[in-house]
DNA sequence: TGTAATACTACCCAAATGTGTAATTGTTTG
DNA sequence: CAAACAATTACACATTTGGGTAGTATTACA
């Protein structure tokens, strides 16, 4: 039995292109394709379809938030994004709102019907250039954290305060006085150029300067 | 001219495997192959290696240790993880470490060649399992980000706070009284159940019930 | 060997932070 | 309509925090 698609594309062209393409594999049957996906969520469950494949960038409501409606109903139909836009913002948000893969438009039709028998066999298909944005968005921290000069000793007093230490309970875990903590977290307000504890934290936490996922 | 390729695997079998498989690739050259990466930085300069393919758990330094060495003395050699671990932190320390792709040990030949290939066009080749892992990850944050409560207000003065606001720099630009940010700080405060800012701001970051990236 | 850098301590003082209690207003929801 | 909740303000009080200044001990490095 083959899987009940939609699509959701509002290029009229391109849509009706998808339609064709994808009713000549014998595995899916396109149930439905749509203009807008305002009313998504009605449409997939008045279809019962298995898998989304979806536009970003269309009148009314986008994509991204299309995908986070979708789920919000029905968490067990799969999407795959299908658009042009390769910023990182687009790819996460959408990532972020449930899509279960990411195609940029410039996958050819083979690809796009191998990601989608992909995610219907519990795969998270993307094109090379969305896969290459994630790894980068991971490794990004670890390079630009070293540039603090943090010393160990600063580094080790600065993970407490993440933690949710008070001055004084750090002087205690550390064994030192707390006019010490004082005096190194100044320092370390000054090497990370920032003028209190909190704003300290959002810093030590962005930059991955203290491990803590 | 094919890629210089090496090999890191403890297993003298697949190792052997391995080299006969893509050495059979025209595209592909396999350089030297070796049981541990102890030396790996060493050993990618002196073959001038294009690529390499990493096991992970090995005698000595593990694979992970080895795509730090690599990258930190040859950043545009291509690492490409090949292992059975399919946990989480092996596959985000790895990427971290800087490693362009993961391919878990059940991939085909074929797919391994295709990876490769993919990897040297700037690709970032993952086997499906772990593409999951890494869009669940990017997902998992939302769902129990919901779970503390915060009215829109209070989400709005926890952001402020995180981006490195006095109370009464909050009061300022949320046109309210000290005494209010105080207040609704006191809320938050129990709400995520920590006592202190610094507390708030570590867990508003973690479970990302703030954006700031 | 001498001079940085790092780690540590102490004290003073002003400002910021956190807690408790209490009261007003508007909105929502049963 | 009443109860619950959200947002607001106020004040008092204790504690914490952050800055400045100053000094000692140890280690590392040139």
């Amino acid at each position: 039995m083959p899987f009940k698609l939609l699509i959701f594309e509002d290029n009229t062209r391109l849509r009706q292109s998808l339609e064709l393409l994808l009713n000549d594999e014998t595995n899916f049957h396109v149930a439905a394709s749509y203009p807008d996906c305002d009313k998504a969520d009605k449409q997939v469950e008045k279809h019962n379809a298995d898998l989304v494949v979806m536009d970003i960038d269309m009148p009314g409501i986008g994509g991204v938030e299309g995908v986070r409606k979708i789920k919000n109903t029905n968490p067990d139909v799969k999407v795959v994004m299908h658009t042009m836009f390769d910023d990182d913002n687009r790819i996460f948000d959408s990532i972020c709102a449930g899509a279960d893969g990411y195609m940029l438009k410039n996958t050819s039709p083979l690809q796009l019907v191998n990601a989608l028998q992909d995610v219907m066999n519990g795969g998270a298909p993307m094109s090379p250039f969305v896969a290459q944005k994630i790894f980068q968005h991971f490794r990004q921290a670890k390079t630009d954290s070293e540039q603090f000069n943090l010393t160990a000793r600063e580094k080790e007093i600065l993970e407490l305060l993440v933690k949710g230490n008070s001055y004084k309970m750090i002087a205690d875990k550390s064994n030192v006085s707390i006019d010490t903590v004082k005096k190194h977290l100044q320092n370390i307000y000054h090497k990370l150029h920032v003028n209190c504890g909190t704003e300290a934290v959002a810093k030590a936490l962005q930059h991955k300067i203290v491990k803590f996922d």
